[in-house]
DNA sequence: CTTTTTTCTTGACATAGATCAGCCTTTTTA
DNA sequence: TAAAAAGGCTGATCTATGTCAAGAAAAAAG
């Protein structure tokens, strides 16, 4: 029964909350995207939702049975591994519409924690039905797999950050990976909120808080952001990213000599 | 079309080679795994197998069109991405019966490349195909889920070794790594031999080649290994399981005090 | 509001591992 | 089977980032 900081707790009502998917604003970005209506009622039909959870509580806990899968509906989660020797690491930050807990599926249980980073709502996709449900829709299905693949790849992707890349490389990217996926919700690509501490950023991407302070103020100093708390700026987006080492993407119409 | 290396050209043959999935001797650790002999035999009819590939040859690259997913049948398999900044970094290193190519099912091209680390032979399973089954047989599309989910959960180990531990311990990790992996292929875990060379290993590994060069040496005078040139022999276990942080498997009839 | 606790920042210093350079050994090629 | 190329090992040095220590700022508690 684990103790009772788990989010089943939080979710009593299986329906009646009046939310649905296909009213969802985050349907273009969540699982139903490219579901047809019915397909949609169907997994709506399967979906629990609760009352918010606050800051600091669990969705599930690391080694918890692996029972639903969770999609994000306002807030961020962090998940993160906890190794024998006690070190964790956290492995990624989930944002609205984002689904949490896939990596469950190839055991019985959670491989890792996700915790919530501030007051967050999430659909629950218990696993049983969502089971059966793959087998029924192969929409879903497809879309789920497509989740999966999406996370390895992503997954890969840090792994080439946090052997490759400089402090300095690997903070320009994670405030550009944030500023994309703030924007593709429809938020400011410049301007956000950072959820998490410095010392879950700097554990995020394998260095000390202390490293992970200097750089942020030295970026201050150079004019590529500016903060305030949490509050953040992106005032030289290109700069960041030739840093980041990304494809200068110079404005095409400019690039003539 | 992209040059002619792809493994596409080395399959022809979608049967008549006399080999099948309830002959294979991988069947209990590849895909079939929980297949019902029915189910198995629909598997196998979509499957191509082809003449063996070569040391140095390519499965598939960046950015082709994500069409194929392998299964290995013998030899060993290194994928990996390349950033746009030309560095490259090893994402795994796959061993018969395991499945590579699953990360392109996200979008339309494969993330990564994978190459050929010795000479080796592969299952070709058709996207369109697979796809096709998995709609039809719950059992196999449970199998690639697993599969998928066994991925991220290897890739954020992975993450954790990457950023919070020493060259030691992940020197450490990666030949115990390998060793379940032979031992669980009916192959010995104390003696197997390293198709990788060690410029792939540091790759992998994040560290420098001559890093991994001086603890391999290190590792010999501490008497936790003996290496003769790819081949390697584990001659205190235990101690590198400890290197590596794992959880001092005491042999538990020793325990009682 | 005030106090306490937590989080963040900054500086001084230490070090694991990178880099550079040279040589040896194995594999490949011709 | 010789020559060339690739892969591997070792030593000397350098540096990015970690660690330790302490104060400032912000958040939580009371």
């Amino acid at each position: 029964m684990a103790d009772s900081k788990n989010v089943v707790d939080f979710i009593s009502t299986s329906k009646g909350t009046g939310t649905h998917c296909s009213t969802c604003s985050l349907s273009s970005l969540c699982l139903p995207i490219s579901l047809n209506n019915e397909d949609m009622d169907a997994l709506d039909e399967v979906i629990k939702r609760g009352r918010p959870i606050q800051k600091g509580e669990m969705l599930f806990k690391q080694g918890d049975k692996f029972h639903a899968v969770y999609a994000i509906r306002t807030g961020a989660v962090k998940s993160f591994t906890v190794a024998p020797s006690g070190e964790e690491q956290i492995t990624g930050f989930h944002l609205a519409s984002e689904l949490v807990g896939l990596s469950g599926y190839s055991e019985d249980v959670y491989p890792l924690s996700a915790k919530v980073l501030e007051t967050t709502t999430v659909c629950e996709l218990p696993l049983d039905r969502l089971d059966q449900l793959c087998d029924d829709l192969p929409g879903l299905r497809k879309q789920i797999m497509r989740n999966m693949s999406g996370e390895i790849r992503q997954d890969q992707q840090m792994m080439l950050q946090l052997s490759k890349r400089s402090a300095d490389e690997r903070l320009a990217y994670f405030l550009l990976d944030l500023s994309q996926r703030f924007e593709r919700r429809g938020f400011s690509a410049k301007s956000f909120r950072l959820s998490m501490s410095r010392v879950d950023i700097s554990n995020y991407l394998g260095l000390a808080v202390e490293t992970v302070s200097r750089i942020f103020t030295r970026f201050q100093k150079q004019e590529l952001i500016a903060t305030e708390g949490k509050e953040i700026s992106i005032l030289n987006m290109d700069e960041l990213n030739a840093l980041a080492g990304n494809p200068a993407l110079e404005k095409p119409c400019e690039t003539h000599s």
